[in-house]
DNA sequence: GCGACAG
DNA sequence: ATCTTGTCGC
């Protein structure tokens, strides 16, 4: 009986997440607007979940990184109930609320936004990254820790050094690229969320990875924030 | 019809 | 995403 409900809420979710990109289809800018040069605030988007009376609750965490000094300049956090299940493909439905409530109490200017997840790699190009940065009008960057198989794509012959990459071509377009950031690791999903261009977002990418982790400080720094937030919530609300 | 499926 | 301990390896 439940189980009919869920599939039911599901299809809901997916028509209406359908009719937004079909709304939002038009407005990616594909055209980059960003100059390494000149660039000076990224930041770094994850969220972390718990459930509590069977209502599910996330917190979102905003890491904003000087690029040049990769120095952190300012963090904010924010929690809220979600409503919305997740489901491969729709996950901008699922995550950009809360998202949009933390990005709101950031003090400093955003040049560039890097999320966990991915931009135009997505059967609609409507990954996360590429929703949010229609919806804010900022660059935005897709970085996925495992790839989305919404299409066949074998990318075993990917070189294991560091640096490394192939572009995921989907009839003759490119839609992102598997990016190999540490020698013998496996390797991460980078895709253009909006107003940049995969070359410039691949080199902005390789110059925030670290030693301790394969995927950009920005996203893990937000990463582990999420879990000290969740754990202190969990902790203070007994 | 069934399975796969970013986080 | 989340549930979870130890353990194999550089």
């Amino acid at each position: 009986m439940g189980d009919k409900n869920i599939v039911y809420e599901e299809q809901h979710i997916k028509e209406l997440f359908e009719k937004k990109q079909e709304e939002l289809q038009s407005k990616i800018e594909l055209n980059n607007m960003v100059t390494i040069d000149t660039l000076h605030n990224v930041a770094g988007v994850d969220l972390a979940y718990w459930k509590n009376k069977d209502k599910e609750y996330a917190c979102c965490c905003i890491v904003v990184y000087d690029y040049k000094t990769l120095e952190v300049i300012e963090k904010k956090s924010s929690v809220g109930e979600v409503t919305v299940p997740y489901i491969a493909g729709c996950l901008a439905f699922r995550e950009y609320e809360l998202f949009e409530k933390t990005a709101q109490l950031l003090e400093n200017n955003v040049d560039l936004y890097m999320f966990d997840g991915n931009g135009y790699l997505h059967p609609r190009h409507m990954g996360l990254a590429t929703y949010a940065g229609i919806m804010l009008g900022k660059p935005t960057i897709g970085v996925a820790k495992s790839f989305y198989k919404f299409i066949d794509f074998d990318y075993s012959n990917l070189k294991p050094e560091e640096g490394n990459y192939i572009d995921i071509v989907i009839g003759g377009e490119v839609y992102g690229r598997v990016l190999r950031t540490h020698t013998g690791v496996k390797p991460i999903f980078v895709s253009v969320g909006n107003m940049i261009d995969l070359e410039v977002a691949t080199k902005i990418v390789m110059n925030m990875i670290g030693e301790e982790s394969h995927i950009p400080i920005t996203t893990r720094y937000a990463d582990i924030m999420t879990h000290e937030v969740r754990k202190n919530r969990l902790s203070n609300e007994k």
